[in-house]
DNA sequence: GGCCGCGCTTGACCTGTATCAAGTTTACCC
DNA sequence: GGGTAAACTTGATACAGGTCAAGCGCGGCC
């Protein structure tokens, strides 16, 4: 009954894993999405050293407030994290979601607190990479610092991607555009592209895409009455792959 | 005729800057807004010497264009500039505004080639920096890498804001919100806050903000009806900060 | 100086999504 | 396992902002 449409691997479900706790990058399956993706590995090793893992988040805990000193990025290692800011008003506005490989927190570099605040979506494991010695072992690891820079770029266009998707497109667009992006960056991971589980509430959906919940469940029905989606409650499986990217690119294009 | 608002200073309009065009980062009085800010006097002297400097962008020039190939970042110096990318059904996404003073150009540090395309809003001096002597630059000074970390670390937050913005704010919002922005940052440069001479058009704001040139207008109107602004053309006066500011930061707070 | 075109404004109408409301299902907890 | 709260779905209605259309005015150019 524990999500049998994903194939889970070591360490995606961190209570399954009973051997070896005693993770590190040099072993973790993610490496070459994550940080170490540039480094030989004597590198990764001291990588390695600086990076700490405490025990794993449960559901609704945070990784860290916004408003709190900024000492660390965090990368996913297992689970799913959402990032959010409440706005003047007291709403909240989710800024991203963050599944394993993905490195967050970079937001905070700049006035040395965090920007947003961090939660954990589901039981989740992140290394906490203290930023100091990240900075410092840049220096002596000019592939780091490039890796790092890009990284903070990759944020940089991916905000911008979002700006496009709120600015441009309707309510159906922003869902397949955002169902394609959780499918992509699962056959990343070598999960299944076609069938996941949504680790996010249809309110974080609609919070992150600008839309209400009603809006997104609309939109889910509809999908789904046009056998493009199937939808179980948080199971996802897209039955015609075509058929959401057409929606996503939108399909007007008239000459 | 020209500008008669803006209170315009050395460097500002460098088509009435007679005097002296061997501009270096030390005498610009925008080091304190610019990269050098974390940089005493001989560091700056290093960083001035991988700087170029090329003739003015007229108006309508283009920085750089999406895909092609990223070789540097770019500071503004006077004029204006806006980031924009194409999306897939070819309308156009305005991402941001650079004033003098502010550093565009680090979505291309990904992929190794621009995310977006730049353009110049009107007669603009831009220093280039080349991104390569930027890299090996930071590592000598370990002051610089920070301070290009904290730049990229803006530029996220600043996009993040906008996805707040546009997610959940009304037009009437992000108008105001756009105004006291470009206010603020006047501010910084130490021109009038309160009068100021708008260089994009209602197209690019509407664009900006997501919404129509038509919506733009009338809620420049409704402003200047509630003698919030004063509105002639390009030409905008901030009549009532404090209303402003209402506007923007949503007044509903009702518990 | 007068003509042309583009940027801007204003009005009338339409539509997508929000809002409000009610009902259903799922998940959690004792 | 049953009770309750939260999450989700579905329907009816309202409204902000989009679309379409027309007119204005400033700036550029011959």
């Amino acid at each position: 009954m524990t999500n049998p449409a994903n194939e889970l691997i070591h360490c995606e479900t961190p209570r399954k894993c009973t051997h070896d706790f005693r993770v590190n990058c040099s072993n973790c399956r993610l490496s070459s999405l994550c940080l170490p993706l540039a480094l030989n590995s004597d590198d990764v090793e001291k990588l390695d050293d600086i990076i700490q893992r405490g025990k794993p988040l449960q559901k609704g805990e945070h990784l860290y407030q916004e408003g709190s000193a900024f000492n660390s990025v965090y990368a996913v290692r297992s689970g799913a994290v959402k990032a959010y800011r409440v706005t003047d008003d007291g709403r909240e506005q989710v800024t991203g979601f963050y599944f394993p490989g993905e490195i967050l927190g970079m937001d905070g570099i700049n006035k040395n607190s965090h920007a947003c605040s961090a939660r954990a979506l589901e039981t989740s494991a992140v290394c906490e990479i203290p930023f100091g010695s990240l900075e410092e072992l840049s220096v002596t690891l000019p592939g780091l610092q490039r890796h790092f820079f890009q990284l903070m770029s990759r944020e940089i266009t991916e905000d911008q991607q979002l700006i496009t998707l709120l600015s441009k497109n309707t309510a159906e667009e922003r869902i397949a555009a955002l169902m394609l992006s959780i499918s992509s960056r699962n056959a990343r991971r070598k999960l299944s592209s076609s069938n996941f589980r949504l680790p996010m509430s249809r309110i974080d959906i609609g919070n992150y895409l600008g839309l209400t919940v009603e809006t997104v469940s609309r939109v889910f029905s509809r999908l789904q009455k046009l056998e493009i989606l199937e939808v179980s409650n948080k199971e996802i499986s897209i039955l015609d792959v075509g058929g959401l990217q057409d929606i996503a690119n939108v399909i007007i294009e008239n000459e």
